[in-house]
Parts: C-alpha cells; structure tokens; sequence
DNA sequence: GTCTATATCCAGATAGAC
DNA sequence: GTCTATCTGGATATAGAC
C-alpha cells in the first residue's frame, strides 16, 4: 500500500537532512565560490542533478546551513546562560565542553568556521548576511552577562566584561579555524589557557 | 633618452606592487575563488587583460601575497624576539600594537585574514599550502619563548607557554577577521584583555 | 604597455528518459 | 525519485590592434 503523506515528507526531509550535513564540511573548508555543487553531490553519493529536487541552488544549500548553525550556536550559549552553576563554573564549563567538542571533530568547530567564513564574505547570498546581522551578538552577550554576573560574586577578574567575551570567542574562533586547517594533527590548550581569560592565579 | 634598464625594471615592481597591494582586501574578504580577476583590475584600475603581463595567473598572484603575508608576520615576530624589553613588557608591546593595527585599519589584519583562510582552504595553490606548512609555526613559536622566559623570571602565569601562545594567537586571528567582518564597526578590546591570558592581577 | 575582443573551459542549473 | 545528457552563462586566459 501507497505511503502516507507524513512518510514521504519523513524521507524527504531525511534525504535534506543528508544533503546538509555532507555540505557543511566542504562549505568550512572551500568556501562557498570553491564548493561545486558536483563535490556536494559526491559527498552524499547521489546525481549532481538530483540535487536540485531538494534544494532550488547552491547559495539555498547555504542558506539553510548558516541558518542552522546559529540555531544550533545560539541555543547552546542560552542553555549555559539558564544553567544552574554559579558564574565561574559556566565559564569553565563552556571552555571545557568547547575544547572537548573541537578534539572529538563534532559539528561545532565546522559551524563555527562556517559563520566565520560567510560573516567577512562579500561573497555570501543576501539572506546569509542579514541573519548573520541579527545573531552574531547573541553569544558575546551570553557571556558578557555570565562574566558580569562573576564580577559582582568576586569570582571573575575586574575589566570591561565585553572585552573579554570578544577575546574569549575569537579565541575560540580562531581555535575552530586552527582545528579545520590542521585535523587529525590539531592539539587542543588545556582549558586553563582559555579560561586565564576570565580568571586571576592558579595556572595548569 | 631611452631609460635605463633599472629604471623598467623598477616600473614593473611598481606596477606589480599595486596589483598586489590591491589584490589583498579582495582575497581576504572574499577569498581565492569568489576573487575575480576583474574585480582586482578594477581596483587597481587598469583592464583586465593587462594584468596578465604582470602575473601569469591569480593563483600566482594569490601565492605572491601569501609569500608576503608570512615575510611580513614572521619578520614582526622575529623583531619582537630580539627587542631588548623584557618579556613581559614584550607581550604587552605585541597586544597593543596589534590592537592598534587593526584598529587603524593597516595591512596586518588582511594579511592575518587571508593567511587564515589559506590554511583551512583545500582550493588554495599547492605552492600556498606549502609555503603554509613551512612558516605557520614561526610565531606561536616566538611567543612561546617570551613566555618561557617571563616564567622564569616571575613576570608571566604558569601553565603551558604552548598553550598560552595558541590561545594569544588564536585570540588574534579572531579578532582579525572580526574586523574583516564588521569593517568600521568594530570595536578592539582594551589590550590587558587579551594579555589576561598571560598575566595574573589588575583588570583594566 | 595598454587596450578591446574573443577563444575556451568549466560549473550551475534544466530537461527528459526511466 | 533518480539518473544522464545538455543548455547556458560567466570567468580565465589569450590574441592582436594601437
């Protein structure tokens, strides 16, 4: 007997679903322009051309990428806001679970790298850059907040709380991108270099 | 009078210095592929075809800016090496001035930018990835040995000189393309957040 | 040295058979 | 839904006049 409508919408969705996980790595590492969509096609082992029943273009594929990596992003940084530790313990928390996701080649270290990428492209379809206008401040925020919050328990070092929510993200940016441009051969900092951040004494 | 052969010679260099100097903010903004040829005969203002009397193709002139991107990052980091402060003061000399290079909108951030994005790209000149390989190390490096040093004398945290060095230069990166990205907008930290990561004590 | 015009190639997107 | 074959546009690189 003939599928139901929710099984094939199911399939579809599964097969978007493959689609976009096979052109995130290739978008962080080539870049849009450098991604062909034939390398997208290969990547999830289907036609070139096939391609084009689940999504209308290459850019739409982006689109739908960086849509989902600030989803993803930005939920996360808001799950830590509402956690229920004490300040400095998100801190570490989220170099801690930052650093273990970047070693272990989880989805965020390609996420980041992406947003990286397509926020300085000139390059990147419209729709990509006005979100990336809207979310970008959402995580500095976030630990601005927690860093403030810190200030006033005593347990974060005095100092603008914006700045070091911008050096703590880039660095963490920059150790995406560093993790993406070496692989296998990337060697993570112990937590501590990135929490010295935040924190007075007690080194390793 | 004809000119001398010094004097073309010189008019060459000129000309190939413009075409450079012009090719940077492109490649960096954009990257290698989404660059245009056109796009960089129209910002150094000459036709399209003329450039390739110059270089023989944008690759080459991709690999030639690398080539200078790292003869200018390295030289920075080896002068810092052998300035005569001591370490500490050295750390904080290379926040501020890098600090105010991106502020000031100078040539170090591009050149940090797009030597980034050289390094995570597959789609990049294999002469580039080479080159890449070779010199990539040259400053976490030099860092790493002030800090040793600051170590030993007292003046710097404990913990992994590495690992400080990687997170300082990440943190930089970081910032580079934040600045990539906002252009004017974009608001550096106060320097002792980032030299946070190597000394203990007095915020902002 | 500099330009305009063009050959050539390659990648995105479409058509149409199965 | 899936494939192969193809159309089409655009960008690199070259040719050739001035």
């Amino acid at each position: 007997m003939a599928r139901t409508k929710q099984q094939n919408q199911r399939m579809r969705d599964d097969r978007r679903e493959a689609i976009l996980s096979g052109a995130v790595k290739l978008f962080a590492t080539r870049g849009l322009a450098a991604t062909k969509v034939a390398d997208i096609a290969a990547a999830v082992g289907m036609a070139q051309g096939l391609l084009y029943h689940y999504f209308s273009s290459k850019e739409d594929i982006f689109v739908e990428i960086v849509r989902r990596a600030f989803t993803r992003l930005n939920t996360a940084a808001r799950n830590l806001e509402r956690a229920p530790q004490p300040p400095r313990d998100k801190l570490e928390l989220a170099a801690t679970q930052i650093l273990k996701d970047l070693v272990q080649g989880e989805d965020f270290g390609w996420y980041s790298t992406l947003i990286s990428l397509a926020s300085i492209s000139d390059a990147v379809p419209a729709e990509a850059r006005a979100m990336i206008g809207r979310e970008r401040d959402v995580s500095y925020e976030v630990v601005a907040r927690i860093v403030r919050a810190g200030q006033k328990a005593g347990t974060v070092r005095s100092g603008r709380a914006e700045d070091m929510a911008l050096v703590f993200w880039n660095a963490v940016k920059g150790l995406a991108l560093q993790k993406a441009a070496l692989g296998r051969d990337f060697r993570a900092p112990h937590w501590s270099a990135l929490t010295n951040i935040f924190f007075d004494g007690g080194g390793t």
